[in-house]
DNA sequence: CCATATAGTTCAGATTGAAAACTAATTGGA
DNA sequence: TCCAATTAGTTTTCAATCTGAACTATATGG
């Protein structure tokens, strides 16, 4: 990076300016990072269609001659695979079919407070193995939830030696804020974890890429979005113990400046509003959490699979209690998501967690919110629910990882040719 | 874009999944195209060091040749001129300083509902020639404000000419939402406009670059941004009749999918509040909008200046009135501020417009409000207040012009060839 | 006045995609 | 049965562009 022959700048003491250090040369080399990446891509959004290199060609611009000997590069990876010669019945050679390799794989992990969960995606974006398990996870070690969490991963490790999947890496997703490049949890408070140093690359000793860690609802939204269906501007609303939330902005997810953003839970909805756990009063979370609906809805303390079953019992049966503290939920979520749309120009919604659970009856509440504090802003058809449940944040823990090697595939190939 | 010879994808009926349209593949010439904004961008960020060439290949990582090459190109098309050797008292040849253009200027434009503003910006961000006329424009039809703002703009086109700059476009700012592409003023409000079709283009006639249409909030932002020293992460408040916003990160302005981020005068401050023009109800603008300001200090109908003039004499006479409606509106801005920051992960704001004026009296409610709201979230040092007073958004509205040429020298140099 | 130092240019070499010609594989119809 | 037509994929030639190294240009200081 730095010149070897120490260039002095403005040689004046006190460096007036010096030039800029701007981003990156573009080097002739960069053409074929990027088309390596958009090949690739294309490979990956086809899906299951599996196109030729024909195919690819016309639909990146790129010419036969290029996508061949890009394509090239990518199989003797191991990243694409061919799939046999396809045939629909008319004249001309057929194509080799490509799609990316269903023998490499990246593992999925979730810790939450009442849950662990695991899950073995190929590139593809298949789940091939899938386990969750109870743990109240709420105050312990993370040493032994890291443990607990191993031991779930070896089975995941096993079913990809039984099913012939090489695993390329992890993600992990925790309910809190993370520092990704040390591998901190910042603060999990539903956890009572904070600046807690993790070893997530023990959980896969000799994958290539690690084990690289990420928030719960910035995944769960990621998730949503390559695997659940999602548009490419949402706001995913997590309803875990906290509610969070993730932005997705352009097929991207919106971290802000310093990586935390989408704190749904921590928008004030009412000034005159209750204290919050987190220092401020009025949040959402004080209406809306998975607590504060079970409180007003005066459901007994307990594990949460039995709360919930009583909160969804007692909305059944039309209880009042319950059906107000839903229906005040579902307000508050609307003023916050009626100030979210305006600020970040978002026209829709995904409702996960508890709250796609609870949608049934937090819906009507929300979009009547919705339509007196935005009115028009919000479509009905555009608030949808999630669909993967409990998967969803490890899909998208994982599709991060594989997301990492569809767009930086050249530093993936001089990895595995230097191995 | 779409190749000659009609390739079919998937021949069987219902086409399945299509290869994906993707982004533009890499061709060799990008990397130049890459490097030239590189250089040029190296140029613009050095500012008054004016570097030579050499300097400019260890700042930015390419050889000398290669920057050679660049700037070569750059000078030819006349947006990088030298100036002159310069030396510092070593051994050695002397570097030929470069800068931007002097002689290569835009028109940055502003129409506001109680005034007009024109300014001349060379591309080194200087302002060469400015004007502010007042001009009460609400409800006037725009082709009668665009013919007011024509004669404003043949001052700075004869400023210009005197000044030996050539105009390569302009930007115009308008306080309302608006389609860049369409030349189009969606809504705005505060001047009773709504979808009116402007010729921002007949302005600045002959112009290479046209003119190019932006909201003011967003352009203030921009020029806080470019031209007075803003951070690369930070919110900025308009409070013009309308309360604005304008969200910067990454040194880049969020404009949202649909391009209308950034709407903080109705984000929701109080759930009961009053209704608001926008359909909603407790928008912020309700409490801290000029009119609700004027309204809760018994300030009297009439023009802006005297309005504004009475206001700030009534709070420099400790009038309670007046000191508690611009304390009631901190502290909402507060509320809203809290929010938006957590939403966003921002933790800058800057003040303009109104707020400016009213900053001495405003900011203590504020950090109080957000001390209750988001404690540690905003320290009070990055709460800034804009000193670019009426020429910021004016600057911002031409920055954008002379941004796109730096960042897309190309395609510049590829029109000046042609002429 | 020349050794040294720095700025800037020239030229060979490498990488890469475009374009076009070529080879490969398949079907429909003569 | 076999060949024209059609489509897939490869090979070859060419142009763009950067790097690296050698070279020229221009200054200072002893």
């Amino acid at each position: 990076m730095v010149n070897g022959s120490q260039q002095q700048f403005f040689k004046s003491a006190g460096s007036p300016t010096p030039v800029n250090e701007s981003a990156a040369p573009g080097r002739v080399g960069d053409v074929r990072r990027r088309n390596l990446s958009l090949v690739l891509d294309s490979i990956a959004r086809t899906g299951d269609a599996k196109p030729s290199r024909a195919q690819l060609a016309a639909g990146t611009g790129l010419t036969k001659a290029a996508v061949s000997s890009l394509v090239a590069d990518l199989v003797e990876s191991g990243l694409v695979s061919e799939v046999g010669l396809y045939r629909d019945g008319e004249r001309g050679r057929p194509g080799q079919g490509l799609e990316l390799s269903s023998r490499r794989g990246v593992v999925g992990m979730e810790i939450n407070v009442d849950y662990l969960a695991v899950g073995l995606v190929d590139l593809g974006g298949n789940l091939r193995f899938h386990s969750i398990v109870e743990s109240r996870n709420r105050g312990m070690a993370p040493q032994e939830v890291m443990q607990r969490l191993g031991s779930l991963v070896a089975e995941a490790v096993a079913a990809a030696a039984v099913e012939n999947v090489a695993i390329l890496g992890g993600g992990l997703a925790v309910p809190g804020l993370v520092d990704e490049q040390r591998n901190m949890v910042l603060s999990a408070p539903n956890l009572h974890w904070e600046n807690e140093q993790l070893q997530p690359g023990s959980l896969l000793e000799g994958a290539p890429l690690g084990v690289r860690l990420s928030n719960e609802a910035n995944s769960a939204a990621l998730g949503e979005l390559w695997y659940g269906g999602g548009p490419a501007d949402f706001l995913y609303v997590s309803g875990e113990v906290g509610v969070g939330g993730g932005v997705i902005i352009g097929s991207d997810l919106y971290v802000g400046p310093g990586g935390s953003a989408g704190e749904l839970g921590h928008i004030v909805v009412h000034p005159e509003g209750p204290e919050c756990s987190c220092g401020g009063a009025g949040c959402l979370e004080t209406f809306a959490g998975q607590e504060a609906i079970f409180d007003a809805a005066n459901i007994p303390d307990g594990s949460l699979a039995d709360r919930t079953e009583q909160l969804l019992a007692a909305l059944a049966a039309r209880d009042p209690g319950a059906l107000k503290a839903v229906h005040d939920a579902g307000r508050y979520l609307g003023v916050a998501l009626a100030s979210s749309a305006r600020l970040m120009d978002i026209d829709a919604v995904v409702l996960g967690g508890h709250f796609a659970l609870l949608a049934e009856w937090l819906r009507p509440a929300l979009l009547m919110s919705l339509e007196r504090y935005a009115p028009g802003l919000l479509e009905p058809d555009s608030l949808g629910v999630s669909s993967l449940e409990h998967s969803g944040t490890l899909l998208g823990a994982a599709g991060q990882v594989i997301r990492s090697v569809i767009e930086s595939p050249f530093e993936f190939l001089l990895a595995s040719k230097l191995a």
